[in-house]
DNA sequence: CAGTAATCGAGACGGTACGTCCTGTCTTGAT
DNA sequence: ATCAAGACAGGACGTACCGTCTCGATTACTG
């Protein structure tokens, strides 16, 4: 008994491509709250059918859209290497905490941490299909640091990271403080004095 | 001409009650996405404009349901001080970690953070009425640790509670990982060596 | 345990009379098969649900609207008559004939026909509501006819009537001929003949 | 530069048939309200675009299967002529209000004369392909009794059937009285009256 | 202690968006 | 070339809620 599911070698790409860039410009203009099916069905010059038919939900849609740019500028991840782990680290924090700075940027990724936050399944395919390459370009670097006898051998790279980032993560999403070079840095040493 | 704002003096405090408590019940159920006002109107028996006269918006409700909740526990908030600040602190994050379990009181916090979220306003709101006093009372047991000489001088303390909190907020958000003791004792030690 | 059904008492007079004109406007103007339910809402300046809660399909809204039409020129209907039975009925049916040429006035009614034949419920209230109190004026004239030696005692008026109009409604409906006075004229003639 | 009209040669008889048979089973299952193209297509085991091919609307499908069924049955209709008029007319009468009793047979062509009523240009096509064929039959039965002396020579024979049948048909098609023998017989008598 | 002015429960209202269904066109691969 | 299959843009469906707006019916101050 076949599911009645389609048919995905007929798929438009044309469509596919104009919903997820009319799905970020929309919610770079309207906000993710006032992000609706019809907006992005109209502004990609599509049926809403189209989307209902390769989405499941709203959520999946974002993320996709997310998935895409990122699908663009990926390839292979590397952080830089200069032998100085806390300068390379501060460069990557930095660079992390000004890309927030941009509106268009910003605002799709925060709608995509709430759909996160609200659906377990989407964020455990985040974490699967998004941030699972980031984080192993982070724990190769982590590593080479880890054989030049910078971090010790035992040094849990999973806990070293969730250390990093997630201050600054908060901070953003909450915008419970500025993410400047200083905050940056300043989770550089904190987090490498933690872990010796 | 008078601005045509609601008395107070006149507010019905078992149409209040009943709607907050609706609202908590309510996310605990179905989930913060498919609340809606007139759900939470139906469930308190009360009229619709009854909600619209005293609250802005549906984050309002969800925050001042959480407030309401949180005005029952406190009074004033004071963290256990046996001399042991790192045995002290691991009480709390354990503790912390483990009411998470508990899905009545996780949904709504949860649907509140979401809110925070999105709506910077409400978020310095929460910053202001409901973290604070928690934050400082934190803050008051840091500062006897520092007295003590278990903590540097110059030690800052907000960025100390940044580091202690923000990847237990953020696994409990996106479920990235396990909430439970071992995790909590590892955050406490990873700070205290970071802030030594 | 009470059903949930809207209020009558509260009904907005200006909305119900606004759909039940807009629906004889634009059936005249678009046809009845194109007309919709949001063109309808549209036209009246009105909610869809406005529609959804006084009337349970596109039939009935379209079966008001003529109701409605012709309780404004009702009141009591009388026949004419002059006493010359064949002269009065040959009037009555001319004048019906030519009501059909305007499509105005043509085009509801035809529409409401189409509903009528698909859904029995609304064809007996049909037959209840708006066409009774015609047929009983009609009866009324072929009695007085009856009582002054025009027709036989034992004449079936319903039968009488059904000869009458039919023909004639059948051409209208269908377009299968002229609907002109000689037309008129030779039902008539006919029907007064079948019943001596 | 060719206009693009389908081959009528190389058209599949099978799917002919199989669309015109779901067509008609369809109606008596669902009713014409709910009659759908793709439902058509799905039961006939048919693509969409080979009911569009050949097709301009769903009133031409309907047609074109009540249109097949009378092709079975017909070849060259024939009244019967016992040489008794108002027997035989009542025999065929009683006959015709009998098929109406079957849901199977009376839905499709209910729902045929919906399109009727809404499409004149369908009527027009109708009387010419399905009437005219069934009229004759029924007019050389009449012109055979009128040269038997049992019609006056004058008849206008298309209104002495108008008179006969629409009656009956509209009867049947509002709902309004029995379609029993009775009625069928007061029909011919009535008009055998009329028309002396 | 009646008069009156607010809030209250209830829910109708004009709207927006939802997710579904169907239309009529177009494309693909098999026959 | 037609065919079965079904993706597509589009439009209407009927439903769910939104936030606003009347309605009486309490309810609590005020004159």
């Amino acid at each position: 008994m076949a599911v009645n599911s389609p048919d995905r070698t007929r798929r438009s790409e044309r469509s596919r491509t104009a919903i997820l860039t009319a799905t970020r410009e929309l919610i770079a203009e309207v906000g993710y709250a006032k992000l609706t099916i019809e907006a992005i069905a109209a502004r990609a010059g599509v049926g809403k059918q189209t989307i209902y038919r390769w989405w499941s939900s709203k959520g999946a849609v974002v993320f996709d859209s997310i998935l895409a740019l990122s699908e663009q500028t990926d390839g292979e991840v590397a952080l830089p290497d200069t032998g100085d782990l806390a300068a390379d680290l501060k460069t990557v924090l930095r660079a992390t905490a000004a890309e927030f700075a941009d509106p268009a940027f910003e605002a799709p990724i925060r709608a995509l941490n709430m759909e996160l936050i609200a659906d377990p399944e989407l964020a455990e395919l985040y974490r699967e299909k998004l941030e699972k390459p980031v984080t192993e370009a982070k724990k190769r670097r982590l590593r080479a640091a880890r054989e030049a006898g910078q971090l010790a051998a035992d040094t849990d790279l999973d806990l070293f990271l969730e250390f990093l980032y997630a201050p600054l993560t908060q901070r953003w999403l909450l915008r419970s403080g500025p993410l400047d070079d200083a905050f940056a840095d300043a989770l550089v040493d904190a987090t490498l004095r933690a872990f010796p």
